[in-house]
DNA sequence: CGGTGCACCTGTATGC
DNA sequence: TGCATACAGGTGCACC
Protein backbone atom coordinates (compact mmCIF):
# COMPACT_ATOMS: atom_id res chain seq x y z
CA UNK A 1 0.00 0.00 0.00
CA UNK A 2 2.70 2.28 -0.65
CA UNK A 3 3.01 5.34 -2.10
CA UNK A 4 3.51 8.59 -0.41
CA UNK A 5 -0.03 9.46 0.60
CA UNK A 6 -0.40 6.06 1.82
CA UNK A 7 3.12 5.97 3.81
CA UNK A 8 1.87 9.08 4.99
CA UNK A 9 -1.51 7.94 6.00
CA UNK A 10 -0.15 4.71 7.95
CA UNK A 11 1.95 7.36 9.60
CA UNK A 12 -0.83 9.33 11.31
CA UNK A 13 -2.76 5.88 11.95
CA UNK A 14 0.57 4.74 13.84
CA UNK A 15 1.66 8.08 15.58
CA UNK A 16 -0.69 7.98 18.73
CA UNK A 17 0.64 4.19 19.25
CA UNK A 18 3.83 4.91 19.23
CA UNK A 19 5.15 8.09 19.50
CA UNK A 20 6.53 8.65 22.93
CA UNK A 21 5.63 4.96 24.08
CA UNK A 22 8.63 2.46 24.95
CA UNK A 23 8.89 -0.51 23.20
CA UNK A 24 8.05 -3.23 25.63
CA UNK A 25 8.94 -6.98 23.85
CA UNK A 26 9.69 -7.55 20.03
CA UNK A 27 8.77 -10.40 18.45
CA UNK A 28 10.15 -11.58 15.34
CA UNK A 29 9.42 -14.00 12.67
CA UNK A 30 11.76 -14.58 10.50
CA UNK A 31 15.33 -13.82 9.44
CA UNK A 32 13.98 -11.69 6.67
CA UNK A 33 12.01 -9.79 4.89
CA UNK A 34 13.19 -8.45 1.51
CA UNK A 35 16.79 -8.12 2.81
CA UNK A 36 17.71 -9.69 6.24
CA UNK A 37 16.95 -8.07 9.53
CA UNK A 38 19.92 -6.19 11.06
CA UNK A 39 22.00 -8.01 13.90
CA UNK A 40 20.33 -8.20 17.41
CA UNK A 41 17.33 -6.24 15.43
CA UNK A 42 15.16 -7.08 18.46
CA UNK A 43 17.25 -6.48 21.09
CA UNK A 44 18.06 -3.20 20.01
CA UNK A 45 14.30 -2.20 19.97
CA UNK A 46 13.70 -3.74 23.16
CA UNK A 47 13.75 -1.37 25.86
CA UNK A 48 14.04 1.71 23.26
CA UNK A 49 11.74 4.83 23.61
CA UNK A 50 9.73 5.99 19.97
CA UNK A 51 10.55 9.73 20.10
CA UNK A 52 8.91 10.56 17.02
CA UNK A 53 7.67 8.40 13.65
CA UNK A 54 8.22 10.72 10.63
CA UNK A 55 7.93 9.91 7.30
CA UNK A 56 10.51 10.42 4.16
CA UNK A 57 9.39 9.60 0.38
CA UNK A 58 7.91 6.10 1.21
CA UNK A 59 9.94 5.31 4.41
CA UNK A 60 9.11 5.51 8.07
CA UNK A 61 11.42 6.65 10.39
CA UNK A 62 11.08 6.19 13.97
CA UNK A 63 13.54 7.66 16.04
CA UNK A 64 14.33 6.14 19.03
CA UNK A 65 16.04 7.09 22.37
CA UNK A 66 19.09 4.70 21.80
CA UNK A 67 20.58 6.68 19.38
CA UNK A 68 19.61 4.89 16.45
CA UNK A 69 16.53 5.09 14.11
CA UNK A 70 14.11 2.42 12.47
CA UNK A 71 13.75 2.38 8.84
CA UNK A 72 10.62 0.90 8.13
CA UNK A 73 9.53 0.56 3.99
CA UNK A 74 6.43 -1.03 3.16
CA UNK A 75 7.51 -2.60 -0.27
CA UNK A 76 4.12 -3.14 -2.54
CA UNK A 77 2.15 -5.00 0.68
CA UNK A 78 3.37 -4.24 4.16
CA UNK A 79 0.75 -3.07 6.56
CA UNK A 80 -0.17 -2.27 10.31
CA UNK A 81 -2.50 -3.80 12.27
CA UNK A 82 -3.14 -1.62 15.35
CA UNK A 83 -4.49 -2.39 18.83
CA UNK A 84 -4.38 -0.28 21.69
CA UNK A 85 -6.82 -0.45 24.45
CA UNK A 86 -8.42 3.25 23.23
CA UNK A 87 -9.24 1.80 19.82
CA UNK A 88 -9.05 -1.31 18.10
CA UNK A 89 -8.40 0.24 14.88
CA UNK A 90 -6.54 3.63 14.01
CA UNK A 91 -6.83 5.37 10.91
CA UNK A 92 -4.68 4.06 8.63
CA UNK A 93 -4.09 0.66 9.63
CA UNK A 94 -5.80 -2.54 8.63
CA UNK A 95 -8.50 -4.36 10.67
CA UNK A 96 -8.95 -7.90 11.70
CA UNK A 97 -11.34 -9.86 12.99
CA UNK A 98 -9.76 -11.25 16.17
CA UNK A 99 -8.68 -15.58 15.36
CA UNK A 100 -8.44 -14.57 11.60
CA UNK A 101 -5.21 -15.61 9.91
CA UNK A 102 -2.10 -14.00 10.87
CA UNK A 103 0.14 -15.82 8.49
CA UNK A 104 2.04 -13.07 6.87
CA UNK A 105 2.49 -11.63 10.58
CA UNK A 106 6.24 -10.62 10.57
CA UNK A 107 7.06 -7.99 13.09
CA UNK A 108 4.99 -7.50 16.16
CA UNK A 109 6.21 -4.59 18.85
CA UNK A 110 4.62 -4.35 21.90
CA UNK A 111 4.18 -0.70 23.31
CA UNK A 112 4.29 0.65 27.03
CA UNK A 113 0.26 1.38 28.02
CA UNK A 114 -0.98 -2.21 26.40
CA UNK A 115 -0.43 -1.22 22.65
CA UNK A 116 0.45 -3.50 19.73
CA UNK A 117 1.45 -2.77 16.25
CA UNK A 118 1.76 -6.17 13.92
CA UNK A 119 3.48 -5.45 10.51
CA UNK A 120 1.86 -7.62 8.16
CA UNK A 121 3.14 -7.93 4.45
CA UNK A 122 2.19 -10.79 2.16
CA UNK A 123 4.77 -10.35 -0.89
CA UNK A 124 7.52 -9.51 1.81
CA UNK A 125 9.17 -6.53 -0.63
CA UNK A 126 9.18 -4.58 2.74
CA UNK A 127 12.07 -3.85 5.24
CA UNK A 128 12.99 -2.58 8.29
CA UNK A 129 16.77 -1.55 9.07
CA UNK A 130 18.76 0.37 12.08
CA UNK A 131 20.87 3.26 11.11
CA UNK A 132 22.53 5.56 14.03
CA UNK A 133 20.41 9.05 14.30
CA UNK A 134 23.48 11.01 13.72
CA UNK A 135 23.82 11.05 9.64
CA UNK A 136 20.57 10.25 9.13
CA UNK A 137 20.40 11.60 5.83
CA UNK A 138 23.65 10.01 4.80
CA UNK A 139 22.57 6.39 5.33
CA UNK A 140 22.23 4.24 2.51
CA UNK A 141 18.71 3.79 2.52
CA UNK A 142 18.25 8.21 2.46
CA UNK A 143 21.60 9.48 0.51
CA UNK A 144 20.99 9.47 -3.04
CA UNK A 145 17.21 9.94 -2.77
CA UNK A 146 15.22 12.81 -4.50
CA UNK A 147 13.22 15.30 -3.41
CA UNK A 148 10.43 15.74 -1.40
CA UNK A 149 7.51 16.68 -3.52
CA UNK A 150 5.27 18.06 -0.55
CA UNK A 151 8.13 20.26 0.91
CA UNK A 152 8.85 23.65 -0.74
CA UNK A 153 11.43 22.32 -2.94
CA UNK A 154 9.54 21.45 -5.63
CA UNK A 155 8.88 23.47 -8.59
CA UNK A 156 8.47 23.72 -12.56
CA UNK A 157 12.21 25.35 -12.55
CA UNK A 158 13.23 22.20 -10.17
CA UNK A 159 11.70 19.82 -12.58
CA UNK A 160 12.86 21.46 -15.48
CA UNK A 161 16.47 21.04 -13.93
CA UNK A 162 15.81 17.73 -12.49
CA UNK A 163 14.58 16.11 -16.61
CA UNK A 164 16.55 18.60 -18.59
CA UNK A 165 18.75 16.26 -20.90
CA UNK A 166 16.87 13.16 -20.31
CA UNK A 167 15.54 10.74 -23.11
CA UNK A 168 13.98 8.12 -20.45
CA UNK A 169 10.17 8.08 -20.84
CA UNK A 170 8.52 11.04 -18.22
CA UNK A 171 6.83 8.21 -16.59
CA UNK A 172 10.26 6.62 -15.73
CA UNK A 173 11.17 9.51 -14.86
CA UNK A 174 8.54 10.43 -12.33
CA UNK A 175 9.27 6.97 -10.35
CA UNK A 176 13.03 7.32 -10.15
CA UNK A 177 13.04 8.15 -6.87
CA UNK A 178 16.66 9.68 -7.28
CA UNK A 179 15.34 12.24 -8.45
CA UNK A 180 11.54 12.74 -6.99
CA UNK A 181 10.89 10.86 -4.41
CA UNK A 182 7.34 9.24 -3.23
CA UNK A 183 5.97 8.82 -6.34
CA UNK A 184 4.75 5.79 -7.19
CA UNK A 185 2.23 3.99 -10.00
CA UNK A 186 -0.53 5.29 -9.58
CA UNK A 187 0.20 9.26 -9.01
CA UNK A 188 2.61 9.05 -11.96
CA UNK A 189 -0.46 8.53 -14.16
CA UNK A 190 -2.58 10.76 -12.09
CA UNK A 191 -0.22 13.81 -12.27
CA UNK A 192 0.12 13.40 -16.05
CA UNK A 193 -2.88 13.42 -17.30
CA UNK A 194 -3.70 16.36 -15.27
CA UNK A 195 -0.90 18.28 -16.55
CA UNK A 196 -1.74 16.56 -19.90
CA UNK A 197 1.45 15.22 -20.69
CA UNK A 198 1.95 12.29 -22.24
CA UNK A 199 3.75 9.43 -20.45
CA UNK A 200 6.11 8.36 -23.26
CA UNK A 201 7.14 11.70 -24.19
CA UNK A 202 10.91 12.30 -23.29
CA UNK A 203 11.81 13.40 -19.54
CA UNK A 204 13.99 16.22 -21.24
CA UNK A 205 10.80 17.98 -23.07
CA UNK A 206 9.45 19.52 -20.42
CA UNK A 207 12.43 21.74 -20.24
CA UNK A 208 14.51 23.84 -23.01
CA UNK A 209 18.08 23.13 -24.30
CA UNK A 210 19.44 24.90 -21.50
CA UNK A 211 17.54 23.35 -19.03
CA UNK A 212 14.93 26.16 -18.08
CA UNK A 213 11.25 25.37 -17.38
CA UNK A 214 8.66 24.99 -20.15
CA UNK A 215 5.25 25.67 -19.47
CA UNK A 216 4.60 21.81 -19.17
CA UNK A 217 7.21 22.01 -15.82
CA UNK A 218 5.26 24.37 -14.28
CA UNK A 219 2.15 22.35 -14.79
CA UNK A 220 3.38 19.09 -14.13
CA UNK A 221 4.96 20.52 -10.34
CA UNK A 222 1.75 21.78 -9.77
CA UNK A 223 -0.60 18.35 -10.24
CA UNK A 224 1.97 16.59 -8.92
CA UNK A 225 1.56 18.73 -5.69
CA UNK A 226 -2.58 18.52 -6.21
CA UNK A 227 -2.74 14.97 -6.72
CA UNK A 228 -0.65 14.17 -3.33
CA UNK A 229 -1.98 16.74 -1.49
CA UNK A 230 -5.73 15.47 -2.62
CA UNK A 231 -4.69 12.23 -1.70
CA UNK A 232 -3.29 12.60 1.43
CA UNK A 233 -6.55 14.46 2.85
CA UNK A 234 -8.25 11.50 1.52
CA UNK A 235 -6.64 9.01 3.62
CA UNK A 236 -4.65 7.51 0.69
CA UNK A 237 -5.99 5.16 -1.95
CA UNK A 238 -7.65 1.38 -0.97
CA UNK A 239 -6.30 -1.32 -3.61
CA UNK A 240 -7.45 -4.70 -4.51
CA UNK A 241 -5.30 -5.83 -1.18
CA UNK A 242 -7.60 -4.02 0.73
CA UNK A 243 -10.81 -5.00 -0.36
CA UNK A 244 -11.41 -6.52 3.20
CA UNK A 245 -10.38 -3.59 5.42
CA UNK A 246 -12.84 -1.44 7.07
CA UNK A 247 -12.75 1.13 5.13
CA UNK A 248 -10.06 3.66 7.02
CA UNK A 249 -7.53 3.65 4.87
CA UNK A 250 -8.70 5.94 2.50
CA UNK A 251 -11.45 6.71 -0.43
CA UNK A 252 -8.70 8.22 -2.91
CA UNK A 253 -8.90 5.30 -5.43
CA UNK A 254 -12.65 6.68 -6.34
CA UNK A 255 -10.96 10.22 -7.17
CA UNK A 256 -8.60 8.23 -10.08
CA UNK A 257 -8.53 10.10 -13.67
CA UNK A 258 -6.61 7.39 -15.44
CA UNK A 259 -5.46 4.52 -12.85
CA UNK A 260 -7.22 1.44 -13.17
CA UNK A 261 -9.70 3.01 -16.12
CA UNK A 262 -8.60 1.15 -19.20
CA UNK A 263 -11.70 1.42 -21.73
CA UNK A 264 -13.32 4.15 -19.72
CA UNK A 265 -14.13 7.10 -21.60
CA UNK A 266 -11.53 10.17 -20.50
CA UNK A 267 -13.44 12.46 -17.75
CA UNK A 268 -12.07 15.47 -19.07
CA UNK A 269 -15.39 17.06 -20.72
CA UNK A 270 -15.93 17.21 -23.91
CA UNK A 271 -13.01 15.30 -24.93
CA UNK A 272 -14.31 12.02 -26.08
CA UNK A 273 -11.01 9.87 -25.58
CA UNK A 274 -10.64 6.71 -23.96
CA UNK A 275 -8.36 6.05 -21.13
CA UNK A 276 -5.52 3.24 -22.70
CA UNK A 277 -3.28 1.07 -20.40
CA UNK A 278 0.54 0.70 -21.87
CA UNK A 279 3.45 -1.21 -20.50
CA UNK A 280 6.08 0.67 -19.67
CA UNK A 281 9.13 -0.81 -17.97
CA UNK A 282 7.15 -3.59 -16.96
CA UNK A 283 4.56 -1.52 -15.22
CA UNK A 284 0.81 -0.33 -16.75
CA UNK A 285 0.60 3.03 -17.87
CA UNK A 286 -2.89 4.53 -18.03
CA UNK A 287 -3.71 7.51 -20.02
CA UNK A 288 -5.77 9.50 -22.70
CA UNK A 289 -4.87 9.70 -25.50
CA UNK A 290 -6.36 12.84 -26.96
CA UNK A 291 -5.16 14.43 -23.75
CA UNK A 292 -2.46 13.94 -22.87
CA UNK A 293 0.20 15.31 -25.67
CA UNK A 294 3.98 14.56 -25.70
C1' DC B 1 26.97 6.79 -17.78
C1' DG B 2 21.86 6.39 -19.10
C1' DG B 3 18.34 3.44 -19.82
C1' DT B 4 15.89 -1.19 -19.78
C1' DG B 5 14.40 -5.57 -17.97
C1' DC B 6 14.11 -8.88 -14.64
C1' DA B 7 14.11 -10.85 -10.06
C1' DC B 8 12.31 -10.96 -5.54
C1' DC B 9 7.32 -13.29 -3.32
C1' DT B 10 2.44 -14.44 -2.70
C1' DG B 11 -2.28 -14.02 -3.90
C1' DT B 12 -6.05 -13.29 -7.02
C1' DA B 13 -8.48 -12.89 -11.30
C1' DT B 14 -9.07 -14.56 -15.88
C1' DG B 15 -9.34 -17.74 -19.68
C1' DC B 16 -9.12 -22.37 -21.66
C1' DT C 1 -12.93 -28.34 -11.42
C1' DG C 2 -8.12 -27.88 -12.73
C1' DC C 3 -4.36 -25.62 -14.59
C1' DA C 4 -1.75 -21.96 -16.87
C1' DT C 5 -1.02 -17.22 -17.29
C1' DA C 6 -1.09 -12.36 -16.25
C1' DC C 7 -0.97 -8.95 -13.06
C1' DA C 8 -0.50 -6.27 -8.50
C1' DG C 9 0.92 0.11 -4.78
C1' DG C 10 8.38 -1.09 -5.23
C1' DT C 11 13.11 -1.24 -6.06
C1' DG C 12 17.97 -3.30 -6.41
C1' DC C 13 20.90 -5.05 -9.66
C1' DA C 14 22.60 -7.14 -14.01
C1' DC C 15 23.14 -5.96 -18.47
C1' DC C 16 23.42 -3.24 -23.23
Amino acid sequence: MPELPEVETVRRGLQPAMEGRRITQMRVNRPDLRFPFPARFAARLTGARIDSLERRAKYLVARLSTGEALIMHLGMTGRFLIETPEALVAPGAFHREPGAGAIHDHVIFSLEGDARVTYNDVRRFGYMDLVPLDGLAECRHFKGLGLEPLGNTLSGAMIAKLFAGKFAPLKAALLDQRLIAGLGNIYVCEALFRARLHPEAPAGSIATKTGRPRASAHRLAETIRDVLTEAVAAGGSTLRDFAHTDGTLGYFQHAFRVYDREGKPCVTSGCGGTVTRIVQSGRSTFYCPLCQKR
